[in-house]
DNA sequence: AGCCAGGCAGAGA
DNA sequence: TCTCTGCATGGC
């Protein structure tokens, strides 16, 4: 449930798209809500999400199938969607409001390294994706930067998507592709949208999805190694972008991907700038970082990245 | 122009 | 177990 009084306001007609429309009456709703200890900045230009773009006053796209716009002053969150917004439980789930953020850094070790990215980023939370999405975009993630990883998974939304309910004078919006859609549309379609090697991977993931031989669902109620064994079966998936999608879309906390940001901050900021190899940073993260490894990963990539540390 | 980007997989030491 | 390399593509 949301905190605060849910108002909803703002309402206008909206245009329908789409193959079968819910009908022309729904609205545009918003609603605003306290959300404590939340950095709505920090959380969505963390890299964690690729379909929120940041606009004037705040930040627009699509969760799960929704068209949403989130803004944020002080400690109010305005969130506006259209249609059957129910009671924007979905919205919170998403923001991952529900974790105790002071209770995460209490669970922190103290060393100077997390403390100062924690001082950077307070507030930066972890979103709670659709797995699916999630996976996909990261397989797509590879030696690649996070703009271009944007663009690339655009083109694949608006070729393959279906289409999503948009305010009225609101262009197009398509939401993420299905695994059945990524199937159909074929690799030469996915190769179009600039992924170039990682579009093998992305159609033998999305056959494995649509063939029930990956349950991506069921990741969350299974052992951290367990998931990644699962996920890794997968072509084009390794370490990284399995623990992604655990801690990303699966709740799994303790996930610690490892990409070139977190290598660096790690071998800079605890093993006195030496190379450290990537299987030994792991297993330091494992043991060093407690019960929400994951949380501080995140904040270790977001501080290196804006510049902080001693590795930027 | 050349190096790098939220990596992975295969080969070889 | 570690290191090296190719893989597409574009940003800086």
């Amino acid at each position: 449930m949301v905190a605060g009084g849910s108002r909803f306001s703002r309402s206008s007609a909206v245009r329908l798209y789409g193959m079968d429309p819910v009908g022309p009456g729904e609205q545009l709703a918003s609603v605003q809500f306290v959300a404590a200890e939340l950095d709505l900045a920090a959380t969505l230009d963390s890299g964690q999400a690729f379909r929120l773009e940041r606009l004037s006053g705040g930040w627009e796209g699509v969760v799960g199938r929704r068209w949403v716009r989130l803004s944020q002053r002080g400690g109010v969150v305005e969130a506006s969607a259209v249609g059957a917004a129910g009671d924007w439980g979905w919205i919170r789930d998403y923001l991952g409001l529900d974790v105790d953020l002071s209770g995460v850094y209490r669970s922190f070790p103290r060393d100077a390294a997390l403390e100062a990215a924690v001082r950077a980023c307070r507030g930066l939370r972890l979103l709670r994706q659709d797995p699916w999405e999630c996976l996909a975009s990261f397989l797509l993630s590879s030696t690649k930067q996070i703009r271009q990883i944007r663009q690339v998974v655009a083109l694949l939304c608006e070729r393959a998507g279906g289409l999503v309910e948009v305010p009225v004078g609101h262009g197009t919006v398509h939401a993420f592709p299905t695994a059945a859609e990524v199937v159909q549309v074929g690799e030469e379609v996915l190769r179009g949208c600039r992924m170039g090697f990682r579009a093998p991977h992305l159609m033998a993931a999305a056959e494995a999805v649509v063939e029930g031989r990956v349950d991506l669902a069921g990741l969350s109620a299974v052992p951290l190694e367990e998931g990644r064994e699962r996920l890794m079966r997968l072509p084009g998936v390794g370490p990284k972008i399995a623990d992604c999608v655990l801690l990303f879309s699966c709740g799994q906390a303790r996930a610690f991907p490892v990409d070139v940001w977190v290598a660096r901050s790690l071998c800079a900021n605890y093993f006195g700038g030496e190379t450290v190899p990537l299987p030994q940073l792991r297993a330091f993260a494992a043991a060093h970082f407690g019960p929400w490894a994951g949380y501080a990963q995140q904040y270790l990539f977001h501080y290196t990245r804006l510049g902080g540390g001693d590795s930027g």
